[in-house]
DNA sequence: GCCAGATTATACGGCAACCTGAGTAAGTAG
DNA sequence: CTACTTACTCAGGTTGCCGTATAATCTGGC
């Protein structure tokens, strides 16, 4: 198959280049360690607990811009797995506070150094200055659209 | 909500500039006509036939990357919808030829337009040179990483 | 000419990752 | 205390794929 991409619209690239990194990253997951029991969707959760432990769903899902339903399932599973735990909010007896257990945190960690090495292979293979640009770019696309799609809504 | 994008790494940036970029053509399309019915998927089917008609299953699943199974449910769709229509292949008793049908080139043309605007609107946005950097850096992502998973396959 | 094996399309079922809608329990404002 | 809001759960649906299996047809070797 001869290379298509030179021709293909800009869309497509998007779509590609994000998979292309992706596989990259959720392989290095894989490799680490015994995580074959996460699926990529998982990242969604495990991310945010990462960053800060002890966050509710509500947040959560906002947070990964998807519902409460949806986290609520990711949340189940990985329960379920062992990589976190709910706990009620001792100041909300409506909340559940949710942790990573030491299974999670060490996934977590080994995540976070997958997705590190994937910035770094970016920076490998762009050159520091095209990465950086790479990345101005996209942040105004997504700052670009948001303007002009506040008010009419993004496609169902 | 503070702008977060500036620290997300570069696979989310890559998601989301997909996302914004897509629901902007998409969202081209619908407002052209009466093309309602029509899902972001149905994209992959018609953009081929736009290309070059009369196209047969196997062919146009192989071009989109998806299965034949999947392609041909969006070609019983899209027949359903008046978009196109299965004829038998006079040379091979087993294949049929995929048409579009009036409607269908029609909405064709407003989809290519829909990605034509697209590109316009990523130029002004980033300026003719950046917006070129951006292609070649997108590529070279879909290159770089094709050599290093080609043996070991994308993540499932 | 005929059979083995590949190709083309279709049917059926399943799954991941989301969604909407309707509920319950607990907190908060008047 | 009532009315509203918030946090979560339960049930069911949709989208967009995939795997397996089957029937019809074509192709190459004998």
């Amino acid at each position: 198959m001869p290379d298509p991409s030179s021709s293909l619209p800009t869309n497509a690239l998007l779509r590609t280049a994000y998979n292309a990194l992706s596989a990259r990253i959720y392989a290095g997951v894989k490799a680490g360690r015994d995580f074959d029991d996460l699926r990529p969707a998982h990242g969604n959760a495990m991310e945010q607990l990462e960053l800060e432990d002890g966050l509710r769903l509500t947040e959560m899902a906002a947070r990964a811009g998807i519902t409460v339903q949806s986290m609520g399932e990711l949340v189940d599973d990985l329960e379920a797995k062992g990589y976190l735990q709910r706990r009620p909010d001792p100041h909300d007896r409506r909340a559940k506070r949710i942790h990573l257990t030491d299974r999670g945190r060490n996934n977590a960690r080994i995540a976070k150094q997958a997705v590190a090495d994937a910035e770094n292979h970016l920076t490998a293979l762009l050159g520091n200055q095209h990465y950086q640009q790479l990345r101005r770019a996209l942040q105004q696309i997504i700052a670009g659209d948001t303007h002009d799609d506040e008010r009419r809504g993004t496609a169902p």
